[in-house]
DNA sequence: TCTGGGGTCCTCGGGCCC
DNA sequence: TCTGGGGCCCGAGGACCC
């Protein structure tokens, strides 16, 4: 689903369709911009759910918009200004100063998306969740999945969802998954691209390579530098060729993707490895001048992590922080602890022993917690409760958890 | 000039053990 | 006893994705 983001916020202001609008950045909420609006026009009544009277005069325009930040997203109309996701703000109000910058509302954005998938769901039971706004379907078994190359099913879920959700989509139908969700970029937005095995040179070979899912700016690069432009370029290349100039795995990898091979099967569920806040500041902060400000971001780093894994019900062991200096070079400690946790206070006092083994001297730009090897709380309860030996260590471990976050709060 | 936040996975090097 | 190598784990960094 292309510009989940945006289309999202045009369903809330359709005073929007049609212009460049770009979502990112600011810290701002709705609720910012409805209390702009009654200070600027005291006259009227403005209710939370006015948004679609709000004048688009009103809208803050990018080149008024002064801070860090990234576009997430933005709108067809805005594209072509040049303008598009990851791009700094600065960069962007420099080709499109009159674009309208909405900031992401994420709460919308996950009611959204679980709506988007329960509606898939319920036609198509075999779901991979790929991100907010991306899955992956096997249409196998589904009645009727087979009918015109798949086109009949896609189309029902596309209606499905606009039904649900008032959003489109697009979908792309193929053998596997890489060929999917390549195939899926061919009709944006609200299309449909069929693509069979006997389609792969004619379809797939004249793309980029950077169209593969798992080739990035740096994997292309160097394919550039190597003078392979495109997939079927990357085809002709010889299996121990490839291995020489990227290694094993992914030399092999490559070769299997641009014949069009991919066996990985769609993943109905999967447990999470790790979970992180970190935020980047407003300004820069010195370790030692702006100490107190950065204690208690560090602070609320390490309680919302634990909230999000209490939350969840997984605790884990690998406590680390990532920073991030004023040259964006980046810089990460962790440390792997005896017991399981998922407690405030023990995230806040290994991660602290983390930052003492980083260098301090240069400014900061960003901060954040990381927990990792996790553990699920109800496994570790229930391994418990059907063990004849009493608690397991694993269980033990949690247990302790949930009484030291009973004695915080 | 500027570059978010939340993830996963891979690679590489070092330490340890056999 | 010395040396080499393989397997494994851990930590750090980085590529990539949505």
């Amino acid at each position: 689903m292309d510009a989940f983001f945006a289309s999202v916020e045009l369903l809330r202001y359709p005073q929007l369709k049609g212009l460049p609008v770009v979502i990112g950045g600011g810290r701002r909420r709705e609720d910012d911009l409805l209390e702009r609006l009654r200070l600027a026009q005291p006259e009227r009544e403005w209710a939370a759910g006015d948004l679609a009277a709000i004048p688009v005069d009103f809208f803050p325009r990018l080149k008024d918009y002064t801070g860090r930040g990234v576009i997430t997203t933005a709108t067809y109309a805005a594209r072509q200004f040049g303008v598009g996701s990851a791009m700094g703000l600065m960069k962007a109000a420099r080709l499109c100063p009159q674009a309208i910058l909405l900031p992401v509302d994420f709460e919308e954005i996950r009611k959204y998306s679980r709506l988007f998938k329960s509606t898939i769901r319920e036609i198509a039971p075999l779901m991979e969740d790929r991100g907010v706004d991306e899955v992956y379907i096997d249409f196998t078994e589904v009645p009727g999945g087979q009918r015109s190359g798949g086109r009949s099913l896609a189309r029902l879920i596309q209606k499905a969802i606009l039904d649900a959700t008032g959003l489109t989509c697009s979908v792309g139908v193929a053998p596997n998954k890489l060929i999917a969700k390549m195939a899926s970029e061919f009709n944006k937005p609200n299309g449909i691209s069929i693509v069979l095995e006997e389609d792969l040179q004619s379809s797939i070979w004249p793309l980029a390579c950077r169209k593969i899912n798992g080739i990035g700016p740096k994997a292309d690069a160097k394919l550039q530098s190597l003078g392979i432009e495109t997939i079927g370029q990357l085809a002709a290349k010889e299996l121990p060729w490839l291995i020489e100039h990227f290694g094993r795995k992914t030399g092999a990898w490559m070769h299997e993707a641009s014949h069009g091979h991919d066996d990985r099967p769609v993943v109905l569920e999967s447990e999470p490895v790790s979970m992180s806040r970190e935020t980047t500041f407003e300004r820069d902060l010195h370790a030692v001048r702006d100490r107190a400000e950065l204690g208690a971001i560090f602070t609320r780093l390490c309680e919302q992590v634990a909230a999000d894994l209490q939350r969840k019900g997984y605790v884990g062991k690998t406590i680390g922080i990532k920073l991030r200096y004023d040259n964006f070079k980046t810089a990460t400690r962790d440390q792997t602890v005896e017991q399981f946790t998922a407690d405030a206070r023990t995230i806040r006092q290994i991660a602290g022993q983390c930052l003492k083994r980083v260098p301090l001297d240069k400014r900061l730009r960003l901060l954040g917690v990381r927990v990792g090897t996790l553990a699920s709380l109800d496994e570790a309860v229930d391994s418990a409760s059907n063990s004849s030996s009493g608690l397991t260590n694993k269980a033990q471990e949690a247990m302790d958890s949930i009484a030291k976050t009973e004695q915080l709060f």
